[in-house]
DNA sequence: AAGTTATTTAGTTAAATGCCTAAATATGCA
DNA sequence: TGCATATTTAGGCATTTAACTAAATAACTT
Protein backbone atom coordinates (compact mmCIF):
# COMPACT_ATOMS: atom_id res chain seq x y z
CA UNK A 1 0.00 0.00 0.00
CA UNK A 2 1.36 3.42 -0.74
CA UNK A 3 1.66 6.23 2.07
CA UNK A 4 1.27 9.40 1.79
CA UNK A 5 5.13 10.15 1.58
CA UNK A 6 5.23 7.58 -1.75
CA UNK A 7 1.79 9.36 -3.33
CA UNK A 8 3.56 12.69 -3.32
CA UNK A 9 6.88 11.60 -4.97
CA UNK A 10 5.09 10.09 -7.85
CA UNK A 11 3.50 13.02 -7.84
CA UNK A 12 6.14 15.20 -8.10
CA UNK A 13 7.93 13.00 -10.40
CA UNK A 14 5.08 13.46 -12.92
CA UNK A 15 4.39 17.01 -12.37
CA UNK A 16 7.44 17.73 -14.50
CA UNK A 17 6.99 17.39 -18.76
CA UNK A 18 10.07 15.78 -18.98
CA UNK A 19 9.40 12.92 -16.43
CA UNK A 20 6.16 12.50 -17.64
CA UNK A 21 6.92 12.28 -21.09
CA UNK A 22 9.82 9.49 -19.88
CA UNK A 23 6.93 8.11 -18.24
CA UNK A 24 4.40 7.69 -21.00
CA UNK A 25 6.96 6.62 -23.48
CA UNK A 26 8.24 3.74 -21.11
CA UNK A 27 4.67 3.01 -20.36
CA UNK A 28 3.50 2.43 -23.75
CA UNK A 29 6.47 1.08 -25.78
CA UNK A 30 7.26 4.44 -26.66
CA UNK A 31 11.25 3.86 -26.76
CA UNK A 32 13.05 1.52 -28.58
CA UNK A 33 16.81 0.73 -27.55
CA UNK A 34 19.02 0.86 -30.50
CA UNK A 35 21.13 -2.23 -28.96
CA UNK A 36 17.09 -3.91 -29.22
CA UNK A 37 17.13 -3.16 -32.59
CA UNK A 38 18.79 -6.17 -33.69
CA UNK A 39 16.78 -8.51 -31.70
CA UNK A 40 13.57 -6.35 -31.86
CA UNK A 41 11.61 -9.38 -29.66
CA UNK A 42 12.63 -9.03 -26.19
CA UNK A 43 10.19 -6.64 -24.91
CA UNK A 44 8.44 -3.58 -25.96
CA UNK A 45 8.99 -2.27 -22.63
CA UNK A 46 12.53 -2.02 -22.36
CA UNK A 47 14.77 0.80 -22.98
CA UNK A 48 18.16 2.01 -22.08
CA UNK A 49 19.69 5.99 -20.61
CA UNK A 50 21.16 7.38 -24.07
CA UNK A 51 17.97 6.17 -25.82
CA UNK A 52 15.54 8.07 -23.76
CA UNK A 53 18.16 11.19 -23.75
CA UNK A 54 17.80 10.83 -27.70
CA UNK A 55 14.67 12.34 -27.76
CA UNK A 56 15.25 14.73 -26.07
CA UNK A 57 17.33 18.49 -26.59
CA UNK A 58 18.66 17.79 -22.69
CA UNK A 59 21.84 16.63 -21.89
CA UNK A 60 22.12 13.45 -20.95
CA UNK A 61 23.38 13.94 -17.29
CA UNK A 62 19.99 16.12 -16.80
CA UNK A 63 18.09 12.87 -18.74
CA UNK A 64 20.05 10.45 -15.91
CA UNK A 65 18.97 12.42 -12.72
CA UNK A 66 15.11 12.16 -14.02
CA UNK A 67 15.41 8.91 -14.32
CA UNK A 68 16.57 8.41 -10.84
CA UNK A 69 13.70 10.54 -9.44
CA UNK A 70 11.36 8.66 -11.68
CA UNK A 71 12.76 5.25 -10.28
CA UNK A 72 12.90 6.37 -6.27
CA UNK A 73 9.38 7.27 -7.19
CA UNK A 74 8.46 3.36 -7.97
CA UNK A 75 7.65 4.58 -11.46
CA UNK A 76 10.00 2.70 -13.48
CA UNK A 77 12.88 -0.11 -13.03
CA UNK A 78 16.27 0.05 -13.27
CA UNK A 79 17.97 -3.17 -14.09
CA UNK A 80 22.19 -2.90 -14.90
CA UNK A 81 23.06 -5.71 -17.52
CA UNK A 82 26.85 -5.16 -18.94
CA UNK A 83 27.34 -1.71 -19.04
CA UNK A 84 23.97 -0.48 -19.71
CA UNK A 85 21.09 0.10 -17.74
CA UNK A 86 17.70 -1.14 -18.93
CA UNK A 87 14.81 0.81 -17.69
CA UNK A 88 11.03 -0.79 -17.89
CA UNK A 89 8.05 0.00 -16.05
CA UNK A 90 7.33 -0.43 -12.84
CA UNK A 91 2.94 -1.32 -13.19
CA UNK A 92 2.66 -2.10 -9.47
CA UNK A 93 2.88 1.32 -8.37
CA UNK A 94 0.56 2.85 -11.55
CA UNK A 95 -1.95 0.34 -11.14
CA UNK A 96 -1.79 0.64 -6.87
CA UNK A 97 -2.11 4.71 -7.62
CA UNK A 98 -4.95 3.99 -10.46
CA UNK A 99 -6.75 1.64 -7.68
CA UNK A 100 -6.72 5.05 -5.03
CA UNK A 101 -8.21 7.33 -7.59
CA UNK A 102 -11.02 4.56 -8.31
CA UNK A 103 -11.42 4.09 -4.91
CA UNK A 104 -11.85 8.01 -4.15
CA UNK A 105 -14.17 8.52 -6.27
CA UNK A 106 -16.08 5.32 -5.21
CA UNK A 107 -16.91 6.91 -1.67
CA UNK A 108 -17.29 10.10 -2.97
CA UNK A 109 -19.80 8.30 -4.58
CA UNK A 110 -21.36 6.59 -1.83
CA UNK A 111 -20.68 9.42 0.87
CA UNK A 112 -22.85 11.73 -0.78
CA UNK A 113 -25.81 9.43 -1.63
CA UNK A 114 -25.57 8.77 2.17
CA UNK A 115 -25.34 12.09 2.93
CA UNK A 116 -28.24 13.11 1.23
CA UNK A 117 -30.11 10.36 1.57
CA UNK A 118 -33.39 11.89 3.31
CA UNK A 119 -32.51 14.69 0.88
CA UNK A 120 -33.73 12.98 -1.63
CA UNK A 121 -36.26 10.88 -0.37
CA UNK A 122 -38.05 14.39 0.08
CA UNK B 1 -10.30 14.93 -22.01
CA UNK B 2 -7.32 16.14 -20.25
CA UNK B 3 -4.55 16.72 -22.25
CA UNK B 4 -1.25 16.27 -20.64
CA UNK B 5 -0.69 19.81 -19.96
CA UNK B 6 -3.46 19.36 -17.61
CA UNK B 7 -2.62 16.47 -16.36
CA UNK B 8 1.39 18.01 -15.82
CA UNK B 9 -0.87 20.65 -13.69
CA UNK B 10 -2.42 18.15 -11.94
CA UNK B 11 0.23 16.27 -10.63
CA UNK B 12 2.40 19.45 -9.84
CA UNK B 13 -0.13 20.59 -7.46
CA UNK B 14 -0.99 17.03 -5.56
CA UNK B 15 3.21 16.68 -4.96
CA UNK B 16 3.08 19.20 -2.32
CA UNK B 17 2.14 17.81 1.21
CA UNK B 18 -0.10 20.90 1.80
CA UNK B 19 -1.99 20.43 -1.49
CA UNK B 20 -1.95 16.75 -0.96
CA UNK B 21 -3.23 17.39 2.32
CA UNK B 22 -5.89 19.98 1.45
CA UNK B 23 -6.66 17.54 -1.35
CA UNK B 24 -6.99 14.63 0.40
CA UNK B 25 -9.58 16.30 3.48
CA UNK B 26 -11.92 18.34 1.04
CA UNK B 27 -12.57 14.68 -0.86
CA UNK B 28 -13.55 12.74 1.98
CA UNK B 29 -15.00 15.68 4.11
CA UNK B 30 -12.48 16.20 6.58
CA UNK B 31 -12.75 19.93 7.31
CA UNK B 32 -16.65 21.27 8.26
CA UNK B 33 -16.75 24.61 7.70
CA UNK B 34 -17.26 27.08 11.06
CA UNK B 35 -20.34 28.68 9.81
CA UNK B 36 -22.01 25.58 8.29
CA UNK B 37 -21.63 23.79 12.45
CA UNK B 38 -25.30 25.57 12.82
CA UNK B 39 -26.74 24.17 9.68
CA UNK B 40 -24.40 20.77 9.55
CA UNK B 41 -26.41 19.46 6.50
CA UNK B 42 -25.09 21.07 3.97
CA UNK B 43 -22.48 19.29 2.61
CA UNK B 44 -19.66 17.14 4.28
CA UNK B 45 -17.88 18.11 1.01
CA UNK B 46 -18.30 22.55 1.84
CA UNK B 47 -15.64 24.32 3.31
CA UNK B 48 -14.00 27.57 3.02
CA UNK B 49 -10.79 29.36 3.10
CA UNK B 50 -10.05 30.05 6.56
CA UNK B 51 -11.32 27.02 7.98
CA UNK B 52 -9.14 25.38 6.14
CA UNK B 53 -6.28 27.45 6.86
CA UNK B 54 -6.86 26.79 10.78
CA UNK B 55 -5.87 23.39 9.46
CA UNK B 56 -2.57 24.22 9.32
CA UNK B 57 0.32 26.36 10.63
CA UNK B 58 0.70 28.73 7.38
CA UNK B 59 -0.63 31.81 6.96
CA UNK B 60 -4.04 32.51 5.35
CA UNK B 61 -2.39 33.90 2.29
CA UNK B 62 -0.20 30.94 1.91
CA UNK B 63 -3.54 28.72 1.86
CA UNK B 64 -5.22 31.26 -0.26
CA UNK B 65 -2.19 30.48 -2.94
CA UNK B 66 -2.08 26.62 -2.53
CA UNK B 67 -6.12 26.66 -3.00
CA UNK B 68 -5.66 28.87 -6.14
CA UNK B 69 -3.48 26.26 -7.73
CA UNK B 70 -6.00 23.64 -6.80
CA UNK B 71 -8.08 25.30 -8.60
CA UNK B 72 -6.25 26.07 -11.80
CA UNK B 73 -5.77 22.87 -11.83
CA UNK B 74 -9.12 21.54 -11.79
CA UNK B 75 -8.82 19.54 -8.48
CA UNK B 76 -11.36 22.02 -6.45
CA UNK B 77 -14.26 24.18 -7.61
CA UNK B 78 -14.63 27.91 -5.18
CA UNK B 79 -17.59 29.60 -4.77
CA UNK B 80 -18.03 32.75 -3.82
CA UNK B 81 -21.44 33.67 -1.48
CA UNK B 82 -21.28 36.43 0.22
CA UNK B 83 -18.14 37.52 1.14
CA UNK B 84 -16.90 33.79 2.10
CA UNK B 85 -15.63 31.62 -0.33
CA UNK B 86 -17.04 27.70 -0.77
CA UNK B 87 -14.51 24.74 -1.42
CA UNK B 88 -15.54 22.16 -3.03
CA UNK B 89 -14.00 18.94 -4.84
CA UNK B 90 -14.22 18.51 -8.35
CA UNK B 91 -14.70 15.31 -8.86
CA UNK B 92 -15.12 14.83 -12.25
CA UNK B 93 -11.46 15.97 -12.93
CA UNK B 94 -10.51 13.21 -10.19
CA UNK B 95 -12.55 10.59 -12.25
CA UNK B 96 -10.82 11.27 -15.21
CA UNK B 97 -7.26 10.98 -13.83
CA UNK B 98 -8.02 7.88 -12.69
CA UNK B 99 -9.49 6.57 -15.91
CA UNK B 100 -6.27 7.32 -17.82
CA UNK B 101 -4.78 5.42 -14.95
CA UNK B 102 -7.04 2.34 -15.53
CA UNK B 103 -6.94 2.77 -19.25
CA UNK B 104 -3.25 2.95 -18.99
CA UNK B 105 -3.12 -0.72 -16.81
CA UNK B 106 -5.21 -2.24 -19.31
CA UNK B 107 -3.54 -1.05 -22.00
CA UNK B 108 -0.11 -2.32 -20.78
CA UNK B 109 -1.57 -5.57 -19.64
CA UNK B 110 -3.26 -5.97 -23.56
CA UNK B 111 0.14 -4.97 -25.18
CA UNK B 112 1.94 -7.43 -22.98
CA UNK B 113 -0.22 -10.32 -23.63
CA UNK B 114 0.12 -9.56 -27.78
CA UNK B 115 3.49 -8.81 -27.66
CA UNK B 116 4.66 -12.27 -25.44
CA UNK B 117 1.96 -14.45 -27.65
CA UNK B 118 4.09 -16.57 -29.77
CA UNK B 119 6.58 -16.86 -26.45
CA UNK B 120 3.62 -18.21 -24.31
CA UNK B 121 2.55 -20.64 -27.00
CA UNK B 122 6.21 -22.35 -27.36
C1' DA C 1 46.81 -2.50 -20.97
C1' DA C 2 44.59 1.08 -23.47
C1' DG C 3 40.72 2.87 -25.64
C1' DT C 4 35.57 3.00 -26.16
C1' DT C 5 30.93 3.15 -24.54
C1' DA C 6 27.38 3.96 -20.94
C1' DT C 7 26.22 6.15 -17.00
C1' DT C 8 26.77 8.88 -12.70
C1' DT C 9 28.75 12.41 -9.64
C1' DA C 10 30.22 17.09 -8.57
C1' DG C 11 29.88 21.78 -8.83
C1' DT C 12 27.73 25.93 -10.80
C1' DT C 13 23.87 28.85 -12.13
C1' DA C 14 19.17 30.68 -13.27
C1' DA C 15 14.47 30.13 -12.48
C1' DA C 16 10.64 28.44 -9.84
C1' DT C 17 8.53 27.45 -5.47
C1' DG C 18 6.84 28.27 -0.95
C1' DC C 19 6.82 30.89 2.73
C1' DC C 20 6.27 35.48 5.16
C1' DT C 21 4.23 40.41 6.34
C1' DA C 22 1.80 44.46 4.97
C1' DA C 23 -1.57 46.44 2.29
C1' DA C 24 -5.60 46.21 -0.77
C1' DT C 25 -10.23 44.70 -1.98
C1' DA C 26 -14.87 43.20 -1.27
C1' DT C 27 -18.81 42.22 1.33
C1' DG C 28 -21.67 42.41 5.63
C1' DC C 29 -23.55 44.81 9.52
C1' DA C 30 -24.50 48.55 12.95
C1' DT D 1 -20.87 55.92 6.70
C1' DG D 2 -17.64 53.30 9.24
C1' DC D 3 -15.98 49.10 11.44
C1' DA D 4 -15.51 43.97 11.03
C1' DT D 5 -14.78 39.77 8.42
C1' DA D 6 -12.96 37.03 4.47
C1' DT D 7 -9.90 36.74 0.99
C1' DT D 8 -6.37 38.27 -2.41
C1' DT D 9 -2.45 40.95 -4.10
C1' DA D 10 2.21 42.72 -3.75
C1' DG D 11 6.79 42.41 -2.61
C1' DG D 12 10.65 40.19 -0.41
C1' DC D 13 13.50 36.27 0.91
C1' DA D 14 15.32 31.36 1.43
C1' DT D 15 15.14 26.89 -0.53
C1' DT D 16 14.54 23.71 -4.19
C1' DT D 17 14.60 22.44 -8.90
C1' DA D 18 16.36 21.79 -13.38
C1' DA D 19 19.62 22.74 -16.42
C1' DC D 20 24.69 22.83 -17.84
C1' DT D 21 29.92 21.26 -18.25
C1' DA D 22 33.74 18.67 -16.64
C1' DA D 23 35.37 14.79 -14.41
C1' DA D 24 34.78 10.11 -12.40
C1' DT D 25 33.37 5.30 -12.55
C1' DA D 26 32.35 0.89 -14.61
C1' DA D 27 32.36 -2.51 -17.99
C1' DC D 28 33.23 -4.08 -22.65
C1' DT D 29 36.63 -4.53 -26.76
C1' DT D 30 40.94 -4.82 -29.08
Amino acid sequence: MLDMQEKIKIFKALGNETRFLIFKNVFTGGYVCSIDNKNPKVSPHSTCVSTIAQHFEFSLPTISKHLQLLREAGIIKMQKKSNKIYIEPNIETIRELGGCFTKLVENFENNRELFFDDVILK
